[in-house]
DNA sequence: CACATCACG
DNA sequence: ACGTACGTGATGTGC
């Protein structure tokens, strides 16, 4: 039989999708992104080629003779970056997964492999495609053999083919004689030599008067140039020893095994096998794993390590309550359960629950028999006596209210856990924990992509297959919890899970269903006023270019600037010319248009995304529901979105005028409190630096006091510059100082910054050796740590690329003071928000802004709240150094703030 | 969908 | 020689 057969250069391709692509890596921090772009490669091929038989070479790195020969070469080579070395392994385990056939044999190269192979075939009637960057290969090309050379620009791939004639065509020699044209002009990627002062034009042109390698030594005086006719005699040793290199050995001893390379029963799709599919996931190639049929998934449950177990549909309204009472009365302590709702603009629709116990696993279609009250009712019971596990627990409060958030019963044991924050905890670098990274993190079942199962559509659409995906899910929590519970622990972070996080959920909830009054009419006044100044500089603008241009445009303004308008400054984006406001600021004495620019950015900004933006998010109530995030930042931040409550402009006059359409309830006030300093504090108090310490118990301006030291001038001859240059250092070192960071933002010299930070170490020795320490633990450990034990990996830091490790260091840094910030903030949430329960208030917290708290304030609290908000904030932490919080109050959010 | 920009802490 | 401050989310442009 015959037919066509694909070969692949492992090395060649892994190394070019490792640098035409930015290096990605998976939920543990193992780099992935070569692998990644490499069965993208492989799979365009394949889908190209449709090959019948396809096989991968790899060198082994093992001594070899032509290895030896070029020993001597081999110093100018870079050595291969450790992102790229580890992925080999891993990609030929990938391979080993899919049953792909690899050639790899000690003594022999990839390039011998490959042409051994290429030219067997070729004999047997084969046709063959070899798949390699590596010019070398294209000796290797005849009528039958093709070599395709994949190049990466910008992302976007492209492929040369070449077969025999293509090569004769571009190189004007044949594929035979291309050998000997390498062997004169040489190639510095495979190390070849090749006589000196020789390029590509001279040899060409060498080989086009002569005809062959040999020729051309052999009647060397026939050269006319003098240097070259000198240098063509006085080399052949090197182009011998050239040659030696860049011939591949055609006939190399190997056995190569056509039929072992065909594809496997049923095609290119017989690769993708469970095996497969676990190591897809594992490594994090969620794009990829659409690739795999649409039953590989469900075929995994029943081969994975735990075996699904049966769930078991309910069909009505008793089948469902005998159903509860069965799992209540299990012996299980935690039941897994998962609700499944669709989302209808401001409305959440239960479609289906499922809960599981032990080795039974329920579902419910929530509808005609089965009421929301019921489901209500029965899961607040249920948790009364168990713990209940869910996935995005927060998703599923307001449909039941577990007993452990009554005010009245907080201390009772069984509580809520959630298997995405616990995830997080164990890994806060992963971008979107889904239930199928919690399913393979844990080593069970994998369970299916949404989308894999329901495409786009709604669950309602499918009301049996979301029982049984809401059934996957329920055990698939059910089996998580005691797993990552006992990671929680291993690592530390139990506590912070259960005393924080978990309480913390409900918390969040609880603010995002409160939601905070928008006077919409005055959001929109607030709107109209900025257009008319809008269009005057839209005007000015345009008649100061001469051209009416979109302004909005980086790229169009860019050239208006600096090439119609001739303004200096250089290139700074890889897309074009810079146009971020500090670039303009730099410009504004050149051109009044300068100025209108920045004020025209403004201004369209706080139309855009505050004015215009923050209406369509007013619901039927008058309020924003913004919805936080606890599993998404990797310093244990909590972020907000739909809308985004915590960038509320503040920093400009103008801008800060909008937080008057942010109002509480009739009758009540705003009370608002933030902490003073907080990441200083922190810094002072964990690194133990006396100076720093005693300053802030003495409730010193701790800027002002830098700046007398770092200056060497009088605390009274302070200037306000000196001032704000020295609070800029201060932030620096919490950002992780760098002197080009610092030089940059303050706009010095970066030798100027070096000097800062020196002082600033001189004058607080305590805070370098604490900040050194930070590095240097990180770098042993492989992560940072907060005060409560919150990690967060820094793979970076093994990184041997200066820049990525560099920002690895700066995060050592950052990140402890950063999160330990940010877990005393949480602390103090669930503290305020508890006592406001517990004291029977009728205020609410409604936002939470990194380290500022407002709370909506009925009239008569206020003095109350103002007081519960100081203490419980700056009781939050036992700290080296006190934690100072301010309340201030008033009727709207900009006279309270 | 990536990029540049800019709002906040 | 390298070319950046730490952490987010929303918008508009342009491929």
């Amino acid at each position: 039989m015959t037919g066509k057969l694909l070969l692949i250069d492992g090395h060649s391709i892994i190394n070019r999708a490792f640098y035409g692509l930015p290096d990605l890596t998976n939920a543990e921090g193992k780099h992935t992104g070569a692998v990644y772009g490499f069965l993208n490669i492989l799979f365009r091929f394949i889908d190209e080629e449709k090959p019948d038989a396809l096989a991968v070479a790899f060198d082994v790195h093992a001594p070899t003779f032509r290895h030896q020969i070029y020993a001597d070469y081999k110093g100018k080579r870079k050595p291969m970056p450790e992102e790229l070395r580890s992925q080999i392994p891993l990609l030929k385990e990938v391979l080993d997964a899919m049953g792909v056939y690899r050639m790899e044999q000690a003594g022999l190269e990839a390039d011998d492999l490959l042409g051994t192979a290429a030219r067997r075939s070729e004999q047997a009637g084969w046709d063959v495609t070899i798949v390699s960057g590596d010019r070398d290969l294209l000796q290797v090309a005849t009528d039958h053999i093709i070599i395709a050379q994949p190049k990466t620009v910008r992302g976007q791939t492209t492929v040369t083919r070449y077969d025999e004639p293509a090569v004769r065509e571009e190189w004007g020699v044949s594929g035979e004689r291309f050998i000997e044209l390498k062997a004169l002009m040489g190639d510095t990627s495979d190390n070849i030599p090749g006589l000196p002062k020789v390029g590509e034009k001279t040899a060409r042109d060498l080989m086009a008067q002569f005809g062959s390698g040999d020729a051309i030594f052999a009647r060397s005086d026939e050269i006319t140039k003098k240097g070259l006719r000198e240098t063509v005699a006085g080399n052949r040793a090197v182009y011998d020893l050239s040659k030696t290199l860049a011939t591949i050995d055609l006939d190399a001893p190997f056995v190569f095994d056509l039929s072992a390379a065909g594809l496997p029963e049923g095609g290119f799709q017989g690769y993708f096998t469970p095996a497969a599919y676990e190591i897809y996931r594992e490594l994090g190639f969620k794009n990829l794993l659409s690739r795999f049929s649409s039953d590989s998934g469900q075929k995994e449950i029943s081969t994975g390590k735990t075996a699904a177990v049966e769930v078991k549909a309910l069909p009505d309204g008793s089948a469902f309550s005998e159903a509860m009472r069965t799992v209540s009365e299990s012996a299980s302590d935690y039941i897994g359960i998962s609700i499944l709702c669709d989302r209808d603009n401001d409305h959440i629709i239960p479609v289906a629950v499922s809960f599981c116990a032990e080795d039974v696993c329920y579902a419910a279609s929530i509808g005609d028999g089965i009421s929301a009250e019921m489901l209500d009712s029965a899961l607040t019971a249920l948790s009364e006596k168990k713990r209940m596990v869910l996935f995005r627990s927060g998703e599923s409060y307001g449909l039941y209210r577990p007993a452990c958030f009554d005010p009245e019963r907080e201390d009772t044991v069984p509580q809520i856990f959630d298997t995405a924050i616990a995830s997080y905890l164990l890994n806060p670098l992963n971008a979107q924990i889904m239930p199928e990274d919690v399913a393979s993190a844990c080593g069970l079942s994998p369970i299916p992509l949404r989308t894999q199962v329901f495409g786009k559509d709604p669950y309602a659409a499918h009301p049996d297959k979301t029982m049984n995906y809401a059934g996957q899910i329920a055990q698939m929590n059910r089996l998580a919890a005691p797993i990552l519970e006992s990671r929680l622990k291993e690592s530390g972070m139990w506590t912070l899970f259960e005393e924080i996080e978990m309480p913390l959920s409900y918390i969040l909830y609880d603010m995002e269903r409160i939601g905070i009054r928008v006077r919409r009419e005055e959001l929109r006044a607030y709107g109209d006023r900025l257009v008319s100044r809008i269009s005057e500089l839209e005007q000015a603008i345009h008649n100061a270019a001469g051209v009416v241009f979109n302004i909005n445009s980086p790229k169009q303004l860019g050239e208006i600037l600096f090439e119609r308008m001739g303004m200096p400054g250089g290139k700074k984006t890889k897309t074009g010319y810079s146009t971020a406001a500090d670039v303009l600021e730099k410009l504004s004495e050149e051109h009044p248009i300068v100025r209108d620019i920045l004020e025209y950015r403004g201004l369209t900004k706080l139309k855009s995304t505050y004015a215009d933006g923050l209406e369509g998010f007013i619901g039927e109530d008058g309020r924003i529901h913004t919805t936080f995030h606890q599993t998404v930042t990797a310093t244990g931040r909590i972020s907000s979105s739909d809308p985004n409550l915590q960038n509320i402009p503040m920093r400009t006059t103008l801008g800060r005028e909008i937080r008057k359409v942010f109002v509480p309830e009739e009758g009540c006030l705003f009370a608002d409190a933030d902490y003073s300093q907080i990441e200083l504090r922190i810094l002072a108090a964990m690194s133990g630096d006396q100076t720093l310490i005693e300053a802030y118990r003495e409730g010193r301006d701790i800027h002002a006091i830098t700046a007398s030291k770092v200056f060497g001038v009088p605390f009274e001859e302070v200037t306000p510059l000196m001032r704000r240059n020295a609070k800029a250092v201060n932030f620096g070192i919490v950002y992780g100082i760098s002197s080009f960071g610092l030089s940059q933002n303050i706009d010095i010299s970066r030798s100027e910054a070096a000097d800062y930070i020196k002082q600033y170490f001189a004058t607080y020795p305590g805070i370098k050796s604490y900040l050194d320490g930070l590095v240097a633990v990180a770098k042993k450990c492989g992560y940072a740590e907060t005060l409560y034990g919150r990690k967060r990996p820094i793979p970076e830091l093994k990184s041997s690329n200066f820049m990525q490790r560099s920002f690895g260091e700066r995060v050592a840094m950052n990140a402890p003071i950063q999160g330990t910030a940010a877990d005393i903030m949480k602390i103090a949430m669930i503290r305020v928000w508890r006592r406001l329960k517990r004291e029977g208030l009728r205020s609410r917290l409604i936002l939470q802004i990194h380290d500022e708290l407002l709370i909506e304030t009925a009239a008569e609290e206020k003095e109350r709240i103002c007081q519960i908000l100081e203490e419980e904030m700056t009781g939050a932490a036992k700290l080296a150094v006190p934690l100072i919080a301010e309340c201030h109050t008033g009727s709207d959010w900009f006279e309270a703030k």
